[in-house]
DNA sequence: AACCAATCTGCTAATGATTTTCAATATAGA
DNA sequence: TCTATATTGAAAATCATTAGCAGATTGGTT
C-alpha cells in the first residue's frame, strides 16, 4: 500500500546518491517490496525476468547491493548457501523453517531491550530467529 | 573441562553410525571445542594442519557436515560469506560485531518461551542475534 | 530535440567457497 | 594378519558472487 511511498523514497535517495533510476533497479525493488518470504538474488532475477527478459543476473546482484548501501533493503542472517534480501528495514524477527528455509517475518514484537554493554560489545540491535516446521513442511510430513 | 567426554561421546556416536574413528575427525572436532569464536572450515583446517600438516580442506569440509549430522556441532546463522560453526549445541545466544564479524556466545539466557504454534509453524526453538561493536573494534575507533 | 558526460547494463570471465570424484590408504573386526 | 569397508588427499567440478569491459541509458545542457 504504502509502496508507491517506498519507490518514491528510492526514487529520492538515488537522486540524493547521483545514481540513475534505471527501470532494472526499480523492478528489483518492486520484487522486494512486494515479496514477504525474503527472497535470494536469484528469486529476484526470476521474478524481474517476467517483466524484463533481458535483464542479467549481474545487474539484480549490483542493485541488491545498492539498495542495501542505500538502507533500503538488508540481508537476513541465514545458514543457508544463499543470501536472502528483506525490504522490511524496520526491527522484526524471523520464523525458519528447519525443512526447507521458508522465512517469514514474526507479527508480533518482543518487549524486551538490551543492555547498551553486554560483554564488551556496544549494542546496536538484535533480532529473533524462531525455528521450526512450516505449515507446507507439516502437511507433506501426512 | 568436560572436553574429555563430549569427545567420548562422539567416538560413541561414530561407532554407533559405524563411522571410523580417524585422527583428522577427532583433530577436527577438538579444534571446534576448544575455540569459542565460531570458527569458519578454513579457521578449523588452519587449526588442525599445525597437528596434521597434510590434512585436507576437503576433509575438514566431510567432518564438519559429519560432526553436524550427528548433532554435534551446528552452523551459526550468519550473513558473511563463509559458514560458522558452534560446537556448543545447547540452546544459547550470540552477539555479532557488525564491523568484523566476530561471534560469541552470550552469557546469559533469556526468561522466555516461545508459543509452540507461531504463524502456523511448530516452533522448536529460538536464538538471539546480538548486534554490536566487539571491543577490538572499539579500540581501533581511538 | 540534439548533445554529452557520467553512470549502467549485459555479457563473459574470474573468484571464492564448497562438493564431488577417484585411486590410494587407514580402520575395525574376524 | 587378512579383508571388507570407510576415509583420505589431491584435483576437478559446481555453485554463488564479483569484476572487467564495450556498448547502451540516463539526466542534465544547449
Ligand atoms: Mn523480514
Ligand atoms: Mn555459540
Ligand atoms: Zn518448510
Ligand atoms: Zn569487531
Amino acid at each position: 500500500m504504502d509502496r508507491k511511498k517506498k519507490l518514491g523514497q528510492f526514487i529520492e535517495a538515488c537522486r540524493h546518491s547521483g545514481l540513475k533510476i534505471t527501470p532494472q533497479r526499480v523492478a528489483v525493488y518492486e520484487v522486494l517490496l512486494t515479496r514477504e518470504d525474503h527472497p535470494t538474488v536469484e528469486d529476484i532475477y526470476n521474478e524481474v525476468k517476467k517483466k524484463y527478459p533481458f535483464v542479467s543476473l549481474a545487474t539484480v546482484y549490483r542493485t541488491v547491493e545498492t539498495l542495501e548501501e542505500l538502507g533500503l533493503i538488508r540481508k537476513v542472517a541465514y545458514w543457508g548457501s544463499s543470501v536472502r534480501y528483506d525490504a522490511n528495514t524496520s526491527d522484526h524477527h524471523h520464523l525458519i523453517c528447519v525443512q526447507c528455509g521458508a522465512i517469514r517475518d514474526v507479527e508480533f514484537c518482543l518487549d524486551w531491550t538490551p543492555p547498551t554493554n553486554i560483554q564488551g560489545y556496544r549494542v546496536h540491535k538484535y533480532s529473533l530467529h524462531i525455528y521450526g516446521v512450516c505449515p507446507v513442511c507439516q502437511a507433506k510430513e501426512n
